[in-house]
DNA sequence: TATGAATGAGATTTCATTCAT
DNA sequence: AATGAATGAAATCTCATTCAT
């Protein structure tokens, strides 16, 4: 980590700037490398210096991306003095993660259109050299240990409530379609709420 | 419909067989026309006769596979004496989708890749020449009058339900994590009751 | 020529309006048979019953449109009772050439870029289907006959006529460069007599 | 000029050689880039390291033909010691481009098919990449000062001079119709001292 | 390390022409 | 005579990848 001087760590840097930016505006399919290696004004070579292809530059995108944004909703917690239940922290951290999206809306397209359980397992859950030894993964199951109640499925219930999340806010923030963001909020957040209690085993189980 | 003589209808359907087989084998990116019609056994021009391009034949594919798979599911409920409620009736169409998905993974893949609310709303609210008429919108609303209950917003119903199922779905059917099939199931057909309810409007509000 | 029933010849006159149409709208190069069937109502197959390709179409158009041309300049020449020199005689002939050019700048481009010397001996000084029996050259011949003059080659003297109109009128007419058209016609006309004149053989020589 | 290296410079060449080459045998129309670069023992992909497209060749094989044409002309000039007036050095240059069109019918074919007046103006006034700097419009203008004289257009003199020597050259080099080259140069030569004189603006206009 | 010229496979698309109906 | 579906050759252009410098 440490390892790379900082001229080269500058160049890997900015071939990865140019790539979220080209893959945001253009969408990947539509970006080459070319494309990438002249926004960063570098020689084609020197991106095979530094990435195996277009794809693993993406997947390094995602788990950088990905990472700052559930580090970012993870740290806001720290701050909130009056939430209380398992319940309030994990709408809370939904609702900076949705907020976040809203704001970054290229960000959105490309977390959505990449993100696939697969990567976030290997993302957030283990550290990677993008993440910076960070795992939201670890995070999310300390909260449930603090709250001192018990779930069936904690893997499960954290699988739903993300995807649940993530593919209802595509549509709704991009397009407004079928309703509001506002609009949405509540029925979401009603929903994750009767998830994780549906998810508890309470002592007459 | 009856209008293009059989000839052609065959050509185009054998476009369309193999098309939605190479897309779901390599991708859609990883194929090519020159793929798709070597494979019906065409002269490459032919295509161009019946499609625009790789994308007008992947969004008739679309509304024809989603056309099918929510028709089916649909018309399965006359069949069904014991199914009175209206949250039997979503979790039983629900649940029919499911299975066929599960039993062609194929069909799984393509269309969670491709199918997005946009195009939903396009394929299976209005009919289409792919449709042929169908749309499972007007059947959803005739549920909910039939049901004799009111509720707050019709259409964020079917997409929470929609999205809830389809993104939640993917992963476990093709890669059984982070749950089985089996696993998953009652959570999330607890969860759609649970929207249901959610989104009632009864007497005391 | 009057052999063809009324139904066909219609039919050829309708491909060779739409070859022209857009022969001189996207050019010859960007015009496919397709794009002249489409644009004349007709099935691809009919346009090989009438031409044999995109030249042999270009040709028949070039004919016809020459023909005209000349025929009207020609004609005009009747109707003038001040015009007595053959110098004026020529001079108003280019004149109305010229002015039909400029009138009509789609005629202009299309004579212009296709209108060669072979082609135009081959129209002009021979009747074919399209010119109806009408030889311009006959004509030209006639004038000089008529003025009692002689001339040491008339054939030499008529192509560098029509060279110099045809090629210093193109640019002047479409772009107004490097002079406009009322600047060019005096020298032009002035030129065409100090032509004549070089030409002719008179007792002294 | 010296910017790129000789290996690069040389390959641009060879591209240059190899479509003027096919240009002239079979025509622009028929001549694909796939043609030339087989021609030149290059892979397709290195065509576009150099150039846009066809035209973009094109546009830069007429502008380095010309300039060479014109340039050599101008050049022979200094040699001759015996011509005095404004006629004699017009009617030498005149003489001697006609006398390279004769001897390299190639050049002449795809001179005439594609130098129009635009064309010409850009390259042969403005030094390019192409030219090297050379502009014989500066030469002409140069001549007419020389002599003292004043005219009234000259850019007129010059466009007429030039599109007269090049409509009337091609088929008579190319075809020897309807004379000789031999039978046409005096004519042409007596008809560019006319228009020189009548442009010509004496003490007593 | 960094460069960027060169490659050539391959993708998309067009279109003249044929031929069965 | 007229049609228009089918063909498949061919044209244009892109781009990931290599490699000599």
């Amino acid at each position: 980590m440490g390892k790379l001087d900082e001229k080269k760590r500058m160049k890997r840097e900015s071939l990865l700037v140019s790539a979220f930016s080209l893959f945001t505006s253009k969408g990947i399919n539509d970006t080459s490398i070319s494309d990438i290696v002249k926004h960063a004004n570098m020689a084609k070579g020197t991106f095979y210096l530094y990435f195996k292809d277009k794809f693993d530059i993406r997947d390094k995108l995602i788990a950088t991306k990905a990472t700052q944004l559930f580090r970012k909703a993870a740290e806001g917690i720290y701050y909130e003095k009056e939430i209380y239940t398992l319940e309030d922290k994990v709408v809370y951290i939904a609702d900076s993660v949705i907020n976040q999206l809203d704001e970054d809306k290229m960000l959105l397209k490309f977390i959505s259109k990449n993100l696939s359980w697969g990567v976030f397992r290997n993302v957030l859950v283990s550290g990677t050299e993008e993440t910076g030894g960070y795992s939201f993964y670890d995070g999310y199951n300390a909260l449930l240990k603090e709250s001192g109640r018990t779930f069936r499925n904690p893997d499960l219930l954290l699988y739903m409530i993300i995807e649940l999340i993530s593919s209802t806010c595509y549509h709704v923030i991009l397009q407004q379609e079928p309703v509001t963001l506002d609009e949405l909020k509540p029925e979401l957040y009603g929903t994750i709420r009767d998830m994780i209690h549906r998810q508890e085993i309470t002592q007459m189980d």
